[in-house]
DNA sequence: TCAGTATATGAACAGACAGTAATATAGCAT
DNA sequence: ATGCTATATTACTGTCTGTTCATATACTGA
């Protein structure tokens, strides 16, 4: 028996929806994965450029997906939210699924 | 230990999300998460219009969200990805942790 | 065949947003 | 204080996409 959600609550879903739906903010919370780290590591890590990274970090921490550590002159970030593994993992399951699907289905024909 | 997602996986996951990222194609799978529907079905249980309504189908469809049925003049749309209620599941959960976080801050006091 | 209904699609418009360059802010070192 | 480094922010631009209206397609019944 499903439960129907209210719009403004599915307003609030597909907020958060939006904020995974970038692959630059993917690759960065990939790497805050592996660990915390600063906007200058990400940059590295990352190939994007530096006012790019802060900006995409702004948007990841005012939806609580990434914290922050102040440090001298250092920003550490790191991954708050621990469904975005979980979330990230079911997505990946999916796409293997979809690419054993429709390799079955090419080997045995249409 | 984090194993670090090629770019181009994650350029797949995003797409994904951000179809997702979409409070009129979110009703719509809240909706068909109760089952089969007809568009016209759709048009009435959402409010939008029956353009509007077609071509976030496809959207969904063209991601595997969704599957179609033809029957005469009518197309039944349901849901053919199961990993759809669990996602949202997860954050609408992350949601209510947030709000309760956010309502025990506000009620010690910052 | 013709009318009517359900669904899909195309064109046009408006709003949102990612990328970039330039600049601002803030802490550290000399 | 001055210069240097790390990070944040602002303004701007181009692109993408959701919405709507109009129209096309496809099936049904008379």
């Amino acid at each position: 028996m499903h439960q129907r959600l209210p719009a403004e609550v599915l307003e609030l879903v597909a907020e958060r929806f939006r904020v995974l739906a970038e692959p630059a903010r993917l690759r960065i919370l990939d790497v805050l994965l592996g660990g915390e780290r600063t906007v200058s590591d990400l940059v590295e890590d990352t190939g994007l450029n530096q006012a790019n990274v802060s900006k995409h970090l702004a948007i990841l921490r005012a939806s609580n997906f990434v914290d922050r550590r102040k440090e001298g002159l250092y920003a550490y970030y790191s991954v708050s939210d621990p469904s975005v593994d979980q979330l990230c993992s079911i997505m990946c399951s999916r796409l293997e699924e979809q690419a054993e699907e429709q390799s079955a289905l090419l080997s045995t024909g249409s």
